[in-house]
DNA sequence: TAATATCTGTGCTATATTTCACAATATCCG
DNA sequence: CGGATATTGTGAAATATAGCACAGATATTA
């Protein structure tokens, strides 16, 4: 137990994925899992997991392993996501459109609860039961959903701006597709996804030979 | 220098942030800049930045700087996308779609050579410039193209069969978005990209008071 | 009940990554 | 030319993360 320190954010990451499992795994019939089966089902170390949870508390008993649900409720509760989670996408382009069609998000009770671009074409239409609406409404809109979630999907030109645009809408950690580093304040967490990162990544493994 | 040791992961994917940043600086008049440059426009710790280069060699003047083009050109040669590098998308759902209109791909020299799917309705449709093609063609397809990148965009029931088609069909290394651990040889690389794991760490920092 | 097997939680060690700090090099300017 | 300034490349220290290994807890079986 050590629950005042800081958690490495590889830890949060790893929750994320314990949870997908949890979550697969109680659709079956199994009731209890040990950090061995979470190894072989996930290549996460046994030991690294077990140490994952323990800055969170006690979740399993020795010589059995973990109850599945409680475990699932536990790593649910820590994330956030115990409770549906309302979240904003910005920019509703090709990635945008993907993301508020993407049924992965609800089973995680990650709800798209707005949508907003600034193109004419494109507000006012329906996507997934989801009417597109103005960026300049954003504040405005936000003060009802109260989502304190954004997914930024706007070219890196507009994404600074509509980031703090969001943030004085409430909104508090922001998962930005944009290529540029956001500037927001401290209390503000910002974690950024690249495609052209994780493909140059994947390029420089390629060998010469094969 | 250092160059047969092995680099850090995260190292490789700075590399991607200083290239991005290097090719918008190419644009504009700035012959030179200085590693503090660097980190005042990625947040990226000069001393890292010097250490991330390092690994490839001596690439500054020292009381000087970086030229950028050449700075670029080399961060590209690394990358291994100094060369236009195809890439086949498997999947052609919101997700694939998305990709294989994204832009920012193109910028980096990544093209799309083709897209695949197993739904009738969607192969021989045009995207991009693209005809969707019959996942059952992916193997005979790419050894024409002979793309050694795959992203895959397809739902998890399906990733792992389609990794494993891919690979026999010449792919060395996977950008998988599909919410599953594939299981592939030694050799392959793959990097796991979740937007569910992206939202639960930002979840997870919300405080209860804002 | 006793012996055996299983599995957790965690102190400690090992490994990986980041950052500091400085010698060495280059430029500028009077 | 010589002093002041800027900046690199990197060994060494600091920090962060992962994994080992084992005491202690639980279950099972005879």
């Amino acid at each position: 137990m050590n629950s005042n320190s800081k958690v490495p954010i590889p830890t949060l990451e790893r929750l994320a994925t314990y949870l997908r499992y949890l979550i697969e795994l109680e659709s079956t019939e199994v009731e209890t899992i040990s950090s061995t089966d979470i190894e072989k089902q996930t290549g996460i170390n046994a030991a690294q997991f077990r140490k994952d949870l323990s800055y969170f508390g006690e979740f399993g008993k020795p010589g059995v392993g973990y109850n599945v649900r409680e475990l699932k409720d536990r790593v649910a509760r820590i994330l956030k996501i115990d409770q549906t989670q309302p979240v904003i996408v910005i920019g509703a382009g090709n990635l945008g459109s993907a993301l508020i069609g993407y049924p992965g998000l609800t089973e995680h009770k990650f709800v798209i609860a707005a949508a907003f671009d600034t193109d004419p074409d494109k507000i006012g239409r329906e996507q997934n039961k989801l009417i597109i609406q103005d960026e300049k409404l954003l504040r405005q809109v936000n003060a009802n959903i109260a989502a304190r979630i954004a997914i930024v999907c706007v070219p890196a030109s507009a994404a600074q701006v509509v980031a703090i645009e969001a943030i004085a809408g409430g909104v508090r950690v922001i998962l930005n597709f944009a290529p540029i580093i956001l500037k927001v304040p401290e209390h503000i967490v910002v974690r950024n996804v690249s495609f052209v990162q994780e493909l140059a990544v994947l390029s420089y493994h390629l060998t010469a030979e094969n």
